[in-house]
Formats: structure tokens, sequence, C-alpha cells
DNA sequence: GACACCTTTGACGCATTCTTGATGGCCGAC
DNA sequence: GTCGGCCATCAAGAATGCGTCAAAGGTGTC
């Protein structure tokens, strides 16, 4: 199911979103300022965040790039200044929409689901083939030889982040920040550990990998 | 460069998205009518497209549903009308982002920013070609004659700095504070062990460089 | 409450990388 | 011609980071 991550700080606009998204069949959380925000995004992992501009402890701005800094989920920006410098600001700061209040539900579903569709349609590559094992990201199955594999919840968040950059470098602060949080990152003794299990459940030879790759001192990659 | 495709069915908007497009870098091609505006698609290629929806020949739709067919570059979409139902059928036909009349060329140029910030994102290769090693900073990878070269994290960080200078000279002490930090500034023979390092691994003579280049008593220099 | 599973921590051997020092060549200054 | 500064190269020890094993909390289920 698609993740949604409403921002708002007036309690009716909130709730009237999450009605109407959860009712088109999206999974809906929400925050009510910057802070909060930032870290729910950290915890639920949206695939779009609908963003309001006017919140109380924080820049919009300052939040755009605080979900930049590691997630390429859209951001839709709703706000109720209506000025091309504010638009300007906010599209250039990283957001993939911008909407002015009052805004009609209809069009802002609609706005949604541009966003998501064009997400999903580039980089979802929802089947990996991992030597003899193969991955399905949709359904969260893997099947090795035959056989079923069975992953933990925490296996399978470090496992999406590196298959979804196919081939990329990811740095191990990044891998740190999207499986356990903005408090993680130097807790590089974890990837140590869940590295090896993953390797050990999809590597032929665990001690000598070739998809699941360590590049010393930066991070991760994974190798079709 | 990014191209872009305008088209819009009164002469003066279409000459002033040209000559705004064009001065922000874009090579714009531009289409009077829907029927052209395909053509015009297939020949050029664009990588967005901003698109009139009153167009005399064809339903804004139809146009939108003949790109789509092909090709998934963005859609932008200008329009008279502000009606909601409008917004939502572009949208749901495969638009992008949709702009009402009058509109901001700023707020405009800025949309395009967005959405060809997310194509090109995903595909993006900002790759640099040093002798017969190809250099991939997005990805951290370097090739050479077919064979994967292996850079540490000082050694990608020193690159990185000149490669993202090229032809520039960058002073020691700039490098030193960039890769090493402030308080490194006077350890000049830091530099001389890395770029040796690097020579070794991406020049063809290593003794005799061609691209990464010293100047001596002032830095370093990578010549494209 | 017992059990199984998952997550979090700690410790150790090992390989690689970083740091540091020493040597020799090139070039301009004197 | 000699000297001093700057650079390239080589060769160590020191430090860091990784993989692995093992075991202690936590959590939910039966």
């Amino acid at each position: 199911m698609i993740k949604i991550l409403v921002v708002d700080d007036e309690p009716q606009i909130a709730r009237a979103l999450r009605i109407n998204l959860s009712a088109h069949g999206y999974e809906v959380a929400t925050a009510p300022d910057g802070a909060q925000a930032l870290r729910a995004a950290a915890a639920f992992v949206p695939d779009l965040v609908v963003l309001d501009l006017g919140l109380p402890d924080m820049d919009g701005t300052e939040v755009i790039a605080g979900l930049r800094g590691w997630t390429s989920a859209p951001i839709l920006v709703l706000s109720g200044r209506a000025a091309s410098a504010e638009k300007i600001a906010a599209l250039d700061a990283g957001a993939d929409d911008y909407v002015t209040k009052p805004f009609d539900i209809g069009e802002l579903l609609a706005r949604v689901r541009a966003a998501t569709r064009r997400g999903s349609a580039g980089s979802d590559a929802p089947v990996t083939v991992i030597g003899s094992a193969t991955v399905d990201l949709a359904t969260r199955e893997v099947v090795r030889d035959g056989e079923e594999v069975r992953l933990t919840k925490t296996e399978w968040q470090l496992l999406e982040v590196l298959l979804r950059n196919p081939g990329k470098l990811v740095g191990q602060r990044e891998l740190l920040h999207r499986v356990w949080g903005p408090n993680y990152d130097r807790e590089t003794n974890y990837l140590r550990q869940y590295m090896a299990q993953l390797r050990r459940k999809l590597e032929a030879d665990p001690a000598r990998p070739v998809h699941l790759l360590t590049e010393p001192g930066m991070g991760y990659r994974f190798r079709p």
C-alpha cells in the first residue's frame, strides 16, 4: 500500500486529508509540526509527503531540506500563500508540487496520483535476482533454489534500500538513517551484523559476496 | 542539454516561453497544434513537454495520451481554465503538473526544474573520462579498460574535489581543508601521497600525468 | 510462565588503509 | 657549480574498519 505522510498544524485539515486519502486506499500518517514530521518520516518511511508550509516551529524549506537529505519521495506542498517567490523557493528546495489553499480535494488527489505514478513507474523493479535467489520487493518474498527464505523486518528494510539503488554505492550513514532512524548514524556494527545475515541468506558464498558488496569506509553496494 | 517541447497555439506565449527557456540553458522546440506536437515530439524526443490545453485541432487529453504512448517525459500542462475537473482529467491522463494562466514565468521555470530534476535523478550520469578510465561520481565506480578499479574513501574525496572543478586549479590548502579538515592545512605530503596513488590507478603513465596535473607551489588541476 | 525469534551489544582476529619518515630527482636561485 | 625548496616514490608502524562468533535484552505467542 502507498504510504503518505500528512504534515499540517491545523487539525481540521489534517483530519480531512487523512479521511480522504484513507478512503482512496492510501496508508496515512500525520504530524502537526516540522520536528515531528521529520521524526515521523524516518519511522514511517512514506512514499509521498503532503506538507503544509505554515508550520509553527520550522520554516517549510527547512523541513523539505531535512527530508531531502535522505529520501527522494515526492513532496507535495500546501500553502496559504500564493506568492510566486514562495512557490519558487519551495520547489527549488526539493518540493515536487505546490498547491495553494483553499484547494479542491479532487485536484489534490489527482496530483497525488500523478506524483506517485511517476515515482513508482520510473525506478520500481519489483523483482530482483541475486545469484540463485529471487527477491520480490512488492510481495516481500524471497525464493532461493525453490525454497522460500524468510527475512526479518530489519533485513527487508536494509535490503530494500540497496536494491532500489542498483549498482550505486549507498553510504553507511544513509543506510543507518533509513533503516534505524536519525539517531543511529554511528552504529556501523548494526550494518555489519545485518549485512552478514543477508549474505548468509542470499549469497552463494557468504564469505565471498558477489552482489552485496562492501566498500570499506564508505558503505555498501548491490551489484545486479 | 535538456530538451523542451513547447506546444501552444498563441504565438506570443510560445515565443515568450521559447526565449525564457532558452535563456536558462534549455534547448527548445515549439509546435502550434496537437498534430504537429506529436510529430515534433517523435522527431525531437524532448526531455519535457510544456503543453497548452487550448489547442485548435485536438483535445488536450488526446495529446497527452498520444505522448504517453511511447514517452515518459514529464508533461507540464498550461491552461486558461482553472476548473478542477479539467485539472483532474489532464493529470489522470498522464500529465505531471498543471499551471493555470496567467502564470508567473519564474514559477513555471521552478516547476520545470522540479520536473526535470526528478526525471534526471535516476539516469543522471556525471561521468568523467580520464584517459582510458571512466569515473562515475554518483555510483562511486571507476572502470578502466573494462576492469573495475577500487578507490579508498580518501582517494574518492580528493578526486571528487578535483573533478568538480574541471580545468580549474585547486589550491593545496583548499584540497587539504576539504578532504582532511581544517587542521591539516600544512600537510602537503598527504597530497603527494594520494595524488600519486590516484595517478597510479587512473593515469596511463603515472610518472607523466596528462589529466591529474601538479602546479608546483600552488596546487593541483584536473584537465578533462 | 516457557518458548522462539529478533534485536542489540560486546569481543577478537584479520586485512586494509592511513599516517609518518626517509630517500632521490628536478628546477630555479645564488 | 652548489644549494635549498618542492615534488615523487618507497617503505615501514600505527590505526581503523570489517567479518565473525557469542551472548544478553526484548517482544510476542502459545
